[in-house]
DNA sequence: CATTTCGCTCAACGGACGTTGACTCAACGA
DNA sequence: TCGTTGAGTCAACGTCCGTTGAGCGAAATG
């Protein structure tokens, strides 16, 4: 590797995580590419010349390898559910915060929101039994997105102020709920 | 009531559903003043002698009369959380549609729905029993506001092709399971 | 060492937007 | 009827932003 390459490569890396930290704090509409260039320390025309345009990096930085549901049992489900919540509840990705801070804003952002949701809904769907498993597995999905637009975009106190270990036990037995159906 | 104050008073309205309207479908950012002035079929100016500013008018369009929680037992609550739910899903009105669509990206918007939503958890943690009520309320809160999320705001597939009531079937017992300690 | 390559900067364009002040004209009050 | 008020328009200002093309200087190449 060249010291050329390498410090590209170097520079391509430190933009694209600027991008990610502004997009996830501010959204796209007010993340300019100016501020990602100063928050690089490098100048705007360099960030164009890299990524092509602002939705181009924008693009890039959404983008996140989707989690894989296991297969198995309900049971085994719901605590898979309950673990990535707490992991998002840690240290979620900057770019699916990214993708998140601005699904209800941004068109391409909400496609893309839409496309991992219904991955996500399709995969609980087969893992779970019954002729409505489909609207309930969209359930348990939305009922997630809830909880985390809650604690990390909306910074809801009442939430920030209880360990995840907790949420996760009151989740539990909703989401089992759920999962079962016929169990009313 | 003179000609002249009618005449005007028909135009403000007419502006500010307007407003109501692009911020609900754009959000605050990609919806501009002229967009406005002219859905409204008024010179973009006008709006802005009437209203103040763009902010101005955005807040007086997300200003709604938040629905109060009847004190009851805890199946009432639940029974009531799901009925908000499905008039939700009918028309919600458009000034909370503005609300929620710009919450995630515009700090005015954001402040309003912590307010709305610290007040609905506040309201219900005094109706459950419990310690950890106030983090069950909080939880109860963000479960509604992730369905509605789902269904009005990212428009899922699998939540809009399905009827309301066996939405609120699937949900009614998780939203008891998290109302009632220690059910498990 | 001479030449090419390329990471990077600088200055600027063009458009969109919020906002403003002067103006027009019909309704109002005396 | 005549002066005043106020609803509504028009043209423009200043700013910010995404984007572009020319240019500089150091590393790579022979």
């Amino acid at each position: 590797m060249t010291e050329r390459a390498e410090r590209r490569r170097r520079t391509e890396r430190r933009i694209l995580e600027a991008a990610r930290k502004l997009f996830a704090d501010l959204g796209f509409e007010r993340t300019t590419i100016r501020a990602v260039a100063k928050a690089a320390e490098v100048d705007p025309a360099l960030v164009m010349q890299y990524f092509g345009s602002k939705q181009d990096l924008f693009s890039e930085a959404v983008r996140v390898a989707p989690a894989p549901v296991a297969p198995g049992d309900t049971d085994e489900l719901v605590e898979q559910l309950l673990g990535s919540l707490c992991m998002k509840m840690g240290e979620l990705p900057q770019g699916s915060l990214a993708m998140m801070r601005s699904m209800l804003t941004h068109p391409e952002a909400a496609a893309s929101a839409r496309a991992v949701l219904s991955r996500q809904i399709h995969q609980i769907g087969e893992s779970i039994p019954g002729d409505d498993a489909r609207m309930r597995a969209a359930l348990m999905t939305t009922i997630m997105l809830g909880v985390t637009v809650g604690h990390q975009l909306l910074e809801l106190d009442e939430l920030r102020e209880v360990p995840q270990a907790d949420i996760a036990r009151v989740l539990r037995p909703a989401l089992k709920a759920i999962a079962s159906p016929r169990t009313e």
